[in-house]
DNA sequence: CGTCATCTTGAGGAGTGTCAATAACTGTGG
DNA sequence: CCACAGTTATTGACACTCCTCAAGATGACG
């Protein structure tokens, strides 16, 4: 028997918490089961809840007005599913969420959000750093989209999911497809095909779905040289955080 | 002698507060005076503050790497300067911040800042919907600049434009430079200096910088339906604010 | 082993960035 | 008030990147 609320405790919301703290707020959380490919909600429902993933791989997605579908996040196990409008008064889900694994959650209330964020001032601090940590990842892949050609944006993906996974450099396998991971970027399939052969410049040889990462200068000169002038970079903290 | 406090104490992190909550808030505010084209901050500089813009024009910006400026926002009167950033323990500022017009200002510690979000539940609250707003923004301004053509995107800016400074549709000077603007969806000058006779057939004249909006159809077809799949669409309230 | 989804490869085209030249505007000092 | 310099705006030619459509190839799975 897994201790799903024991992998919740470690989401970043509780982090400098107590342990009474924590058990107290994880009480009221429901355990949810989903199977693959099942929708976790849909763009459009009332917003009732957030959710913390204890195990398996969500989609957040939404479908534009063309019919085409566009992959905005890929969370894992300890991130949280909070749709940035739970923190309106009356609002429907702007996302889909889509289960790519079989997944369990915690599913937390709207109001109990609000009730602790007012009684809990460490709790809310938690709430804003993870808001504005997810503000920072939005407006990052923003710049790069904008400022990399494909190549490089892959490249930098590729490295963070290494990081992002704890996988090992020297060869490993793609934790999910090349279908999702070109929507994720915002491309075509033909796009991300093309673009693999390119990736030996940036020292990253790709087959099939086997991936070699020789160099991480992508995240060293890109990302780091973008973030912060100073030496101290904080943002592969940040990245492990938020994949 | 303006009441620039009584300015400030407008904006929408102050919302359903007290009299006596806000009074004692805005206490603590240092008023501060900048003459157009100054530094507010630079990238890099240590983060120790946030600020509430009382009078003027400030643009947020950050320099690339290769040299070129992007601009990421420019705010008005009652809209809040707060990098994301200053939710973490330590770290720099990742924007430029810069006056456009002479700006006055409040400014607030981030102690100041942090203490208040602890003690101040519904404080907090109006942060972090504040914080939300902006996500919802910048996603939202991503997902635009994928699936929009420069001309859409600029129809869809000047409407916003148009709202948020409440110009009178049937003719209006533009508030800000064809270089800045450029900037602010993150195109060429050249880009845009094309676009602008495009905008004819989503009913908009441009000619110098007088600009004339015969229907808001952009707004309505585009921004609205990808909002909400509901009626009661909430971005024109929160345009408004966000300008 | 056949079916369906995923992935790869090719050819063509639309849209935006780049470079360069010129025009219009702004502000300054004489 | 004008002359000048510096910025801002427009227009043209061209290259490059990515998207689209189309056809195969590969792989997963019943």
């Amino acid at each position: 028997m897994i201790d799903y609320k024991l992998i919740a405790k470690g989401s970043s919301i509780f982090r400098g918490l107590s342990e009474e703290e924590k058990n107290s707020l994880l009480r009221d959380g429901k355990l949810r089961h989903f199977n693959k490919k099942e929708f976790l909600f849909h763009h459009g429902d009332k917003l009732m809840s957030l959710f913390i993933i204890c195990s398996g791989t969500v989609k957040i997605s939404r479908s534009s007005s063309e019919g085409k579908e566009k992959t905005l996040n890929v969370l894992t196990a300890q991130n949280i599913i909070c749709d940035s409008r739970i923190y309106e008064s009356k609002t429907v889900h702007q996302y889909n969420a889509v289960s790519v694994t079989d997944v369990v959650l915690l599913e937390f209330s709207k109001d109990w959000l609000r009730e602790n964020v007012k009684s809990k001032g460490e709790f809310a601090l938690n709430l804003l750093l993870e808001l504005s940590l997810q503000n920072q990842r939005i407006e990052l892949e923003a710049e790069h989209k904008a400022s990399m050609s494909v190549a490089q944006s892959l490249a930098c993906f590729l490295q963070e999911l290494c990081l992002a996974f704890k996988l090992d450099p020297k060869g490993f396998e793609l934790p999910y497809s090349k279908k999702l991971i070109a929507s994720r970027l915002g491309i075509e399939n033909e796009t991300l095909s093309r673009a693999l052969p390119k990736l030996e410049s940036y020292g990253i040889k790709v087959e099939g779905s086997h991936v070699i990462i020789n160099s991480f200068e992508m995240i060293e000169d890109k990302v780091c040289s973008s973030c912060s002038i100073e030496g101290d970079c904080s943002i592969h903290e940040n990245l492990k955080r938020q994949f």
